[in-house]
DNA sequence: CGACTTCTTGACAGCTCGTTCAAGAAGTCG
DNA sequence: CGACTTCTTGAACGAGCTGTCAAGAAGTCG
């Protein structure tokens, strides 16, 4: 039986999604206990206690973010035509509405801001992206099969081969528009891309 | 004039190529100065005189790094046919034997591992990615537009367009592979992509 | 040789950061 | 109320980092 004391003053899920914002938009290491502190409005102890020292607390938001981002992915790839709603995908790699209120997503896509810092270093940042990427490609190629079946994507290839190509696309496009986004640039090579898919 | 003092002892050329490696393998924020001063058998106060503080440091090696890679890959894709040259150049994205000893790139694109970890809060450095980004696509596109008129690449999309794409697949590659390169997969998905140029 | 310039060395200051911890506050249960 | 448990607060610690600097060494030039 836990006795319970002191409740925690804090909703745990909330500040975690907070802090996720927070980690996606800074990156892990830019991102102080400070900052946490100050944008949570939780003190240091507080943060120590309920999610453990820094590296887990950002774990932890990668776990969630990757969650719900394969959630709303399963979902909305379940539908026919395909390639319209991969199109809108790739261009808007995490559209995860229910978690961020601004349009733009804050920085690219979190598993892939990830996998730059800590990866392959932090052997269980490796297994977290690592299993996203494949969790991906899988719900993708799953997607691109039945669209195979139904005569709208190409067999040249196999869907797990156009798969990979994708997250390929998904990443790259989401690390190098960093640098500065040209949009009638990127969704003309995203089309290039959809339309080597077209059967 | 500037009258000659005591000269300098180290080759400042060959330093910076090592400390290219350094960063590139370890990233800007996890390598410190005392590892430079470990790594390159040189003095804190030499590399400060030398090189300015750390950042201005790494951008010079970034510099150096596409600068090399830029040349190599100009080259490379002077030739006919030219898909098979650019399949070698994706599957080996940082392949500049000039620059390092090693078969395989210590961790990726060093451009890209510059985007993920320094822009766009770092403007210079921005700069510089978006101008290695900028030949890339420039240089592909050179290519793609001479063997679109050789018949050996389809017309259905512009050059710079596919060019673009090539840049978001190489980037991505790169990107993922840092958490465990299924090679099987990877060669089937950039074939998937390179038959996606085939005319 | 002596004046001058530049490079080398490594100690040191100053700062930021992650983490810990003791003291107190806010609950529950008998 | 008093014992017990858990959470909160924020000061303090220690580690690691970047960047500086004074003193000395190694050259050139007159």
């Amino acid at each position: 039986m836990t006795r319970t004391g002191r409740p925690r003053e804090f909703d745990k899920g909330k500040t975690l999604e907070r802090a996720l914002e927070l980690f996606w938009s800074r990156g892990y290491g830019a991102t102080s206990i400070q900052d946490l502190v100050d944008a949570l409005a939780v003190e240091r102890g507080s943060l120590y206690g309920t999610f453990g020292d820094k590296r887990r607390f950002y774990l932890e938001a990668v776990r969630l973010y990757w969650q719900v981002y394969e959630r709303r992915l399963t979902a909305a790839l379940d539908t026919a035509p395909l390639l319209p709603v991969l199109r809108e995908i790739l261009t808007h790699p995490a559209r995860t509405d229910e978690l961020i209120s601004e349009m733009g997503t804050p920085n690219g896509c979190l598993v892939g801001n990830t996998t730059a810092e800590l990866v392959p270093h932090d052997s269980e940042a490796t297994e977290i992206v690592a299993r996203s990427y494949r969790g991906f490609t899988d719900i993708v190629a799953d997607a691109l099969h039945r669209a195979q079946a139904a005569g709208e994507v190409t067999d040249s290839a196999r869907p797990e081969d156009q798969a990979q190509l994708l997250l390929y696309v998904v990443q790259g496009l989401s690390l190098v528009s960093r640098a500065g986004l040209d949009k009638k640039a990127a969704l003309a090579a995203i089309d290039a891309a959809i339309d080597g898919l077209r059967a």
